[in-house]
Order: structure tokens, then C-alpha cells, then sequence
RNA sequence: GGGCGAUUAGCUCAGAGGUAGAGCACUACCUUGACACGGUAGGAGUCACUGGUUCGAUUCCAGUAUCGCCCA
């Protein structure tokens, strides 16, 4: 841009791509930790190096960016770190699913030279998602950019896990966890998504061993029990019924025989089973369910594992070994029913537990994994919440901080160890001395920093025992989950452990994290968790929760549904800055879902359009100014002289000053969408609507002038100038976090600057309270007001727009009637009036009879004496319904000040407003009343 | 089972103890020297339901219904 002749639209593909450019390479958004200005600091939730960038990842880099560029404006030293985590089950399942078509396994490869093909496709496609959100305007300092498995972040990793390991937060041992054997890994808790799934419950029947005290066995031969996974039956080692539940009262501590297997198995009593679910005997299955686990602890029962990592049947399961899980159902049930133990089948819907990745059902299984022991570090986070100070993070909206304490209250350990290869290696090496190499449950082991501490270590743990020296090592062969290293990314990119690192120093703790509801366990937590046992610290001051992005159907987009829109295509029809704008535009109500409506057909979207349509407004007022500031900035134009401001410029001014306060408000408590509705008002309705209307004739000095008058037009038009290049200015710096390409090229041409130097790096406009006004701004609404009852009239009576009219108001209030006087030129302009007069009622009475298009506004009686043909229905109708609104609001006031409740308690002001309304609705109805009559 | 949210114009959503707003869509007119991605005017809602508090409730409280989410 921007030269005076600018196409009529704006098109902002190039425009957005050159300033992406220009802020990059000038290093605009690199901060210097040692530069003046309060800090400020936000790293983004780190996408998956694996994923391309969708809505969800467009509308959190919105509100960040927002959030970031508005201090930035307000002369912080802002920092934004971007960043990507190495995604440990995604990317190792697509390079297995790689190798699997080229007919290999990742153990034919080896580890080593897997990783090497895991870094190679990593720095092929790990750059997709960044480059997408470069896209977006996002200004962040991509010279810090991260990566969760980088140098700095895996000595962050082995570091934590050492303290934590020292500190006794982290343990070895086996439990039953959830096993992935699509990943054959084990995967965390959250990591597990409970889905409602149409099965089968099959009821089958125990036999009591024979020898049972018949008498306890009152007759019968059997107990029948009830599952939903008969293949697991293979693994029983009691049968549970409820204490006090009479009908097995005195079968407790009978045995059952298994049937299948042959296996002796107790019946205990356990309060965790429901008398009233099905027979109310349940089978216990300790190394397969949770609650059989629960159940096995309590009664000191044999763990009895039938399955093999695989998902497949081993040895225990006698003739079913080797059958997938799956088979073996089949096969479990068939011979239950061949064997005649089968009872009934009936249809059942039942929650599984489903792996999130692996998106098949996990499998309950006994394994020897690395935990945290949470719950110190979740007491650590709840104390911060109950700091003094106040909570520490402060959540937005609040009421997501009870999500987050009660996950943190009843917190479970954490599984962090995978087997998967892809990822930070476990920091802990086992001495294989006496085991020939092999490491087993009960193998030692020691945790270090790296291999030498490791042998250092073991060497002086081990030195005259039974083992070998030097004693062997082997590394554990897993890796880390990877939300462990994910839970220090706050810190670890900025330096930590390094306490001294300058961005540490400068910008820990960072200042707000902004992310969805939906990580706040795995993510948010976690970096707290994280933080407090490192830092001693909350990781961040505020925490803004926003909701998801749905598609049209209120569905949430996701990659299996099919359902995502993709943001590049909205961004390549529309351009990001109108992308950006129409997200945090739908965010108003923060914390709340948005939808995005869409036609998938076109790939069209109103919403987006809408703000498109808005940029393009813009675009053409700045373009206005340019064919109207004779060449001129708003720097060479300077202030306007106060003395020479006309009501318009004094309304707008005040509107000005009331945005920038207001907006600065939004912006700064995280309202961004109502900061950007209220822009949207202010730069359209206003601005756009009215001032720039309203300057227009103050803008062409008629050539015809000469002398005083032409000074006094030159002034005029110089003081309309001042104010329209002050306003579009200051306009353009509020809304640039919102619309950052836009604005920084709108604001070049508007002032001139050279390319090097950005808005964005501008300050925010001083706000002048001095052009505050209330009384002009509700007198300005007045105006607004009978300018509109005038083209109403017009527009009823069905008078052509070229056509002219005498223009008469009729009031008794003073000041009213010297408003519309001094703004006649300007009414007459806006309405294509022949005249405008402006008459006192005595004044109008004697202009009684003459024939006139009349309507009312408030108090103020319009009138446009006319001649020649007229809609005289359609003004009735008009008139009709001006008396009948009037009349309705009569009829609510008086009732209401009839009532002596009313005029007795509610406040005085109330009730004088009340009356003051109704005087108002009352003249109203009047006036409409002798119009009409007059019609005839 | 526990918790959270939503329910306002045809659609998407704001709103606030004093009789309801926006954008889109719709209707009519307008190609007027910034903008048809535009302008002017207009139509359109029993604010889910039932109670309670209050002079006054769409707004606050309780319950109901429907939808959605989280946790077990």
C-alpha cells in the first residue's frame, strides 16, 4: 500500500504473508531479557510434532496472540515461546505403521537406527504444524522455538526425573495398569477414554466343590455368576457375594470349582459387591479388573495373569493360549455352553475402557512400571490455591479451578513409564551383572544422570557384593509419558535447570497459560505439579480456559469423525486476520464452546465472512482518509486545536477515548471478545456510519470560496482532518492484536512510516479524559435519533432518495432544540433536506392544517411539510403504530406507579425515571393522536 | 451415581433486577465520489417450564425437562 488509489477490496493473502516475513526476520518478537519493560510471558501449549494445525489449535493461537500483542502495546517486555512435543505414542505408530508396509518391525531395525528414523521423519514433517502457525500472524519468538525432546529439554527431563527419584516421588514396582496392546505400552490413567459399548452379559454357572457342607449348600450345586469378559474367567481366583447378603451367608469360605480350568477357588465376602446386581455373586479376576484387584488385596488372593502383552492368551490359559483376547471370548463362551456351565445370555450395554491412541480397548494387566507419587505434589498445588495472596493460578473463567482441585483432591499415581522407543529414555540402569543381561522385575537398579554417573553409582552401591565387577549396566529400556516432559515445559524452555539462565530470571513464573478444558488434567496440573516440586512456584499467574471449537453440528471436530475445518482453507478464502477476528469475536461468553457455523459444500463460512467483510470495511475508511488528508499523517496533522473541534468531532473524540479505556479493560482481563465487539461497533457503527458522514462536506472545500470564508472552510476541513487521521489512527492500534496484518498495513499508509518500523511494536494509544463526555454523547444519540425518525418518514412516505424535503422539529426543550440547530447543515446533508427548522410548540401551532409527513421521537415532533402525491395509508400505519407502542409503555408505567408498593420501595431515582417516562410516552401518544387526526 | 455448562429472533450468540440486543439470514428501496465484502429503512422473540424471593424476575434462588461435557 499506500498510495491514494487502492483497489476497493482488500485482499490480504500478500499482505499477510509480507508483514509474517517482515516481523521474522527484523526479529521484531525476539525479546531481550535485559530490555526495559515489566515482563511478561506465555508459552504456547506445545502441538504434537506429528499434527497439522486444525480449528482448536487456530482459536487458542487467536487468544494468545491477542492477549500478547495488547502488552506488547502497553510496552511490556513480552516473551512468547512456541514450541512442539515429540508425541511419543503418535509418531512411533506411524513409523510403525511405516515399516509395517515395507514388511519390517522396529526390532528388525534396532533402536538405534529406529531413532535415526524417527529424527529424519521428524525434521521432514515435524516442521508442517509451525510453518501453519506462522501463518496465522502468531508473534511468537520462533529464534526460542522448542522442541520437548530437544538437548535442553532432555536434560530438563533427566533432571526432574532424578529429584524426583532422590526425593522418593518416583517408584518401580508392580500394579495393574492400563495396557495398550495396539502400542504395547502402558499408557496413564487419562490416557483412558470410558465408551459406552453394546455387548453381551453372559451368566454363567460355578459348581460348589463337592464336599461343600451341604447343609450351607441348602440344596444347590452351583452359584451363578455374571460377566461382560468370559476369556477372563480363565484367570479366577474366587468368587465374591456381599456380607450381608443372607442368601450366601453361609456359603463363605466354601470353595467353587472353576469350570475350564478346575481350579479350587474360595468365596469370600467383599462390602464392594452389590447384592442387588444380578445374582450378586461376581467373579473375581484380581490380575485382570481394577476392582477384582481391589478385591484380591483385601482377601489376600493369588494374581493369576492369562494374557500376554500382545493382547493374546498365554500359558495360564491352558488350551486357549495363543488366541487373541477376542477369540478367546468366543471360544471361552462355546465351551462354557459345551460343558453346559452356560446359564443365559442377554444383551448389555457396558462402559470399556478404550486407549486413546491405540483407540482399541485397553487391557486391565500386571506390569512392572515407573510411577509418581502425586499426591505430595497435588497437596503442594492446593495449598497454592488457598494462598493468602489469593489462589494461585488464577483460573478463567473461575469456575474451572474446581475441575482442577477436585482432579488434584482425589489424585491417583501417575504411570509414566512407556514402552515405546520414541521418546526421553528412562534415566534409570539396571545391574545385569548376575541375570546374564536380563532385566526382571527384582533386577537392582540405579538412577542417574547418565551412563557414567550410573556406573559410579552402582560401583559404589554394589563394591563387595555377590556381583561381578565392573558390574554390568543396562539402560531401562523405556521411555518417558510424554506429559512428563511436557509438565516442565513453563520452565525447561526457559533454562531450567539452570537457575541462573537469564529468561528464567527474566520471565518464570510466566504470566497466564492459555488452553482448553480439555488438558487441564493432563497438561495443566501437571505443570503445576511440576513446578511447585521444582521451582517452588506456580508456573503461571492466570490460567484462561476457553471451550472447544464445534463444528456445525455442535459436534467437537476431530480427526476420527472427519468432521475438522480445516483453518488454512478459511485463511486462504478470508485471510487469517478475518479467521482470527471471527474466533475471538464467537468467544464472548469465555469458557464456552463456540460453533463454527460451515458449508461444507462451498467451504464457506458466514461467520468468518463477516469479519472479512469487516477488514474490507476498514480497509475502505482508511482508504478514505487517504483521498481525504491532502497527503497527510496523522503525525504532520498533529492534535486539533480544542477551540476549533465542531459536535461531531467532539462526539467522536469522546467515543474514542471511551473505547480505549474500555477496550483496554477487555483486553487486559482476558475480554477479548467483548474488546472485539466493541471495536466492531465503534470502528463500523460509528465511525464509519456516522463520522465519516458527517465529515464529508467538512472535507471538500467548495473551490468557489474565497477570502474569510476560505480560511475559515481551510481550518474547518484541517480540524475535520486531525480528528478522522487521530481516530483511524488510534483505531488501528487497538485493534491490531486482533487483526494484526491488517492493521499494520493500514497503519503504514495511514502514517507513512517506514517498513522497519511496525505497529506492533507502537504503544497504545494515551487515553485523553478530557474528551469524555456523557452529556454530548447522549445528546449526539438524540440526533442519531431524529435524523433516523426523518428517513424513516421519508422511506414510508416513499419519497425517492434524490427527492428533497423540508425537514421541521417541533420541541420545547432548549437545549434540545439548539442541538438540532447547530447541527442543521449536518442533518440537512443526511437527510436530503430542501430546509431543516426547528420550531417551538406555540411556533407550530400556528403552522396548524399544513399537510406534512409527521412521526415522533421521544418528545420531539418531526414533521416534513409535503407537497404532491404521498402514502398517506402507509403513514398512518406508521403513526398507528408509533400511538400503539406508546401506548402499551403507558399502560405498564402507570400501572406500575399506581401500585404504593411500588412508590414505597423501590428507589427514588427509579420511580422519577418511571415518571419521566411516562410524561414522555404520554406527549408521545398525544402527538400521534392529533397527527392522525389531522390524516383524517 | 457425583459435578459442570447450555436453553433468548429463522440461524449463531451477547446481555442485564426497571418491560430485550448484535451478526448472519429475510423484506423494500438505493450502483450516491471510501466500501454492493456497501448504504438507508423495515419485519421478526410468552427470554425452556414450574415455583420462590422482590414493589418489580428474562436476569437472583430452588426444582423440572431437554441437550452437551467431565468424573466415578
Amino acid at each position: 500500500m499506500p498510495e491514494a488509489n487502492l483497489p476497493k477490496t482488500y485482499d490480504p493473502a500478500g499482505t499477510e504473508a509480507r508483514w509474517q516475513q517482515a516481523w521474522e526476520t527484523s526479529g521484531a518478537f525476539h525479546p531481550d531479557p535485559s530490555a526495559a519493560g515489566e515482563p511478561f510471558s506465555v508459552v504456547i501449549p506445545p502441538p504434537n510434532v506429528t499434527g497439522s494445525l486444525h480449528m482448536g489449535h487456530a482459536f487458542n493461537t487467536a487468544l494468545i496472540d491477542t492477549i500478547v500483542r495488547f502488552q506488547r502495546l502497553r510496552g511490556r517486555n513480552v516473551l512468547c515461546l512456541p514450541g512442539t512435543d515429540h508425541a511419543s505414542i503418535a509418531v512411533q505408530t506411524i513409523l510403525e505403521k511405516q515399516l509395517k508396509a515395507e514388511g519390517q518391525r522396529k526390532e528388525d531395525l534396532g533402536r538405534a537406527a529406529f531413532l535415526e528414523r524417527a529424527w529424519a521423519w521428524k525434521a521432514e514433517s515435524g516442521g508442517t504444524i509451525v510453518d501453519q502457525l506462522r501463518r496465522l500472524g502468531y508473534s511468537v519468538d520462533w529464534q526460542r522455538e522448542r522442541f520437548t525432546l530437544d538437548e535442553g529439554c532432555s536434560q530438563a527431563v533427566i533432571e526432574a526425573f532424578n529429584r524426583l527419584h532422590e526425593q522418593g516421588l518416583i517408584y518401580r514396582g508392580e500394579y495393574l495398569v492400563n495396557w495398550c496392546p495396539a502400542s504395547g505400552s502402558a499408557v496413564s490413567d487419562l490416557e483412558v477414554e470410558m465408551k459406552e459399548v453394546d455387548g453381551h452379559l453372559w451368566h454363567f454357572r460355578y459348581p460348589l466343590t463337592a464336599g461343600a457342607a451341604t447343609a450351607a449348600a441348602n440344596g444347590r450345586t452351583h452359584l451363578e455368576v455374571a460377566t461382560t469378559r468370559p476369556e477372563t474367567l480363565l484367570g479366577d481366583t474366587a468368587v465374591a457375594v456381599n456380607p450381608n447378603d443372607p442368601r450366601y451367608a453361609d456359603l463363605v469360605g466354601q470353595t467353587l470349582t472353576l469350570p475350564l480350568v478346575g481350579r479350587q477357588i474360595p468365596i469370600v465376602a467383599d462390602d464392594h459387591v452389590d447384592a442387588e446386581f444380578g445374582t450378586g455373586c461376581v467373579k473375581v479376576t484380581p490380575a485382570h479388573d481394577p476392582n477384582d484387584f481391589a478385591i484380591g488385596q483385601r482377601h489376600d488372593l493369588p494374581l493369576i495373569t492369562v494374557m500376554a502383552k500382545d493382547g493374546t492368551m498365554n500359558g495360564a490359559a491352558g488350551r486357549f493360549a495363543g488366541l487373541d483376547r477376542f477369540e478367546a471370548r468366543k471360544a471361552v463362551v462355546a465351551a462354557m455352553e459345551a460343558e453346559g456351565f452356560l446359564a443365559r445370555v442377554e444383551p448389555y450395554r457396558h462402559s470399556v475402557p478404550f486407549s486413546d491412541r491405540g483407540k482399541v480397548p485397553v487391557e486391565p494387566l500386571l506390569s512392572t512400571q515407573w510411577f509418581v507419587k502425586t499426591e505430595p505434589l497435588a497437596a503442594r498445588c492446593r495449598q497454592a490455591l488457598d494462598a493468602a495472596a489469593g489462589p494461585e493460578p488464577r483460573f478463567v473463567p473461575e469456575r474451572w479451578v474446581k475441575v482442577y482441585r477436585d482432579w488434584l483432591t482425589d489424585i491417583r499415581d501417575w504411570c509414566i513409564s512407556r514402552q515405546l522407543w520414541w521418546g526421553h529414555r528412562i534415566p534409570a540402569w539396571f545391574v545385569v551383572s548376575e541375570t546374564g543381561g536380563v532385566i526382571t522385575d527384582s533386577t537392582p537398579y540405579v538412577v542417574a544422570r547418565n551412563a557414567a554417573e550410573a556406573r559410579a553409582k552402582a560401583e559404589a552401591q554394589f563394591r563387595g557384593g555377590t556381583h561381578a565387577h565392573p558390574v554390568v549396566l543396562e539402560q531401562d529400556p523405556d521411555a518417558l509419558d510424554t506429559w512428563f516432559s511436557s509438565g516442565l515445559w513453563p520452565f525447561s524452555t526457559l533454562g531450567w535447570p539452570d537457575q541462573e539462565a537469564a529468561d528464567l530470571q527474566r520471565w518464570y513464573p510466566t504470566s497466564v497459560l492459555v488452553t482448553g478444558f480439555d488438558i487441564i488434567f493432563f497438561w495443566v496440573a501437571r505443570m503445576t505439579m511440576m513446578a511447585g516440586a521444582f521451582t517452588g512456584r506456580m508456573p503461571f499467574q492466570d490460567v484462561v480456559i476457553h471451550g472447544l471449537v464445534r463444528d456445525e453440528n455442535n459436534r467437537k471436530m476431530s480427526k476420527s469423525a472427519g468432521n475438522g475445518i480445516d483453518p488454512l482453507l478459511l485463511i486462504d478464502r478470508y485471510g487469517a486476520d478475518a479467521l482470527r477476528f471471527a474466533l475471538v469475536r464467537e468467544v464472548a461468553g469465555a469458557g464456552q464452546d463456540i460453533r463454527l457455523d460451515y458449508d461444507r459444500k462451498s467451504d464457506t463460512s458466514a461467520t468468518v465472512e463477516a469479519s472479512r467483510n469487516f477488514a474490507n470495511k476498514l480497509w475502505n475508511a482508511t482508504r478514505f482518509a487517504l483521498m481525504n488528508l491532502g497527503g497527510e499523517s496523522p503525525a504532520s496533522l498533529g492534535e486539533p486545536d480544542p477551540a476549533a473541534l465542531q459536535l461531531a468531532d467532539r462526539w467522536i473524540l469522546s467515543r474514542l477515548a471511551r473505547v480505549n479505556r474500555d477496550t483496554a479493560e477487555r483486553y487486559g482481563s482476558y475480554g477479548l471478545g467483548e474488546a472485539a465487539k466493541g471495536l466492531y461497533e465503534f470502528a463500523w457503527n460509528e465511525v464509519c456510519d456516522w463520522y465519516v458522514e458527517l465529515i464529508k462536506r467538512r472535507l471538500q472545500v467548495p473551490s468557489e470560496l474565497e477570502g474569510t470564508a476560505l480560511a475559515a472552510a481551510l481550518a474547518d476541513q484541517r480540524t475535520a482532518r486531525q480528528v478522522l487521521a487521530k481516530v483511524l489512527n488510534e483505531l488501528l492500534v487497538m485493534l491490531h492484536p486482533l487483526m494484526p496484518h491488517l492493521s499494520e498495513e493500514l497503519w503504514h499508509g495511514l502514517t507513512g512510516e517506514p517498513q522497519a518500523t511496525f505497529l506492533a511494536l507502537q504503544r497504545w494509544p494515551q487515553l485523553d479524559s478530557a474528551a469524555l463526555n456523557d452529556v454530548l454523547e447522549d445528546s449526539f444519540a438524540e440526533l442519531i435519533e431524529a435524523i433516523r425518525v426523518v428517513r424513516n418518514l421519508r422511506a414510508v412516505a416513499g419519497l425517492k432518495p434524490a427527492q428533497p424535503a423540508a425537514v421541521q422539529f417541533v420541541t420545547g426543550r432548549a437545549e434540545l432544540a439548539a442541538l438540532l440547530q447547530d447541527a442543521n447543515s449536518d442533518i440537512t446533508a443526511l437527510t436530503r433536506a430542501e430546509s431543516v427548522a426547528v420550531l417551538d410548540p406555540t411556533a407550530a401551532e400556528a403552522a396548524r392544517g399544513q399537510r406534512a409527513l409527521a412521526g415522533v421521537c421521544g418528545e420531539l415532533q418531526v414533521l416534513l411539510p409535503i407537497e404532491g402525491l404521498v402514502d398517506l395509508d402507509a403513514l398512518r400505519g406508521r403513526l398507528e403504530k408509533d400511538l400503539a407502542k406508546a401506548e402499551k409503555e403507558i399502560k405498564g408505567l402507570a400501572a406500575r406507579l399506581a401500585n404504593p408498593n411500588f412508590a414505597g420501595k423501590a428507589p427514588p431515582e427509579v420511580v422519577a425515571e418511571c415518571r419521566v417516562n411516562l410524561a414522555e410516552a404520554e406527549a408521545q401518544a398525544a402527538l400521534a393522536r392529533g397527527r392522525l387526526a389531522e390524516l383524517g
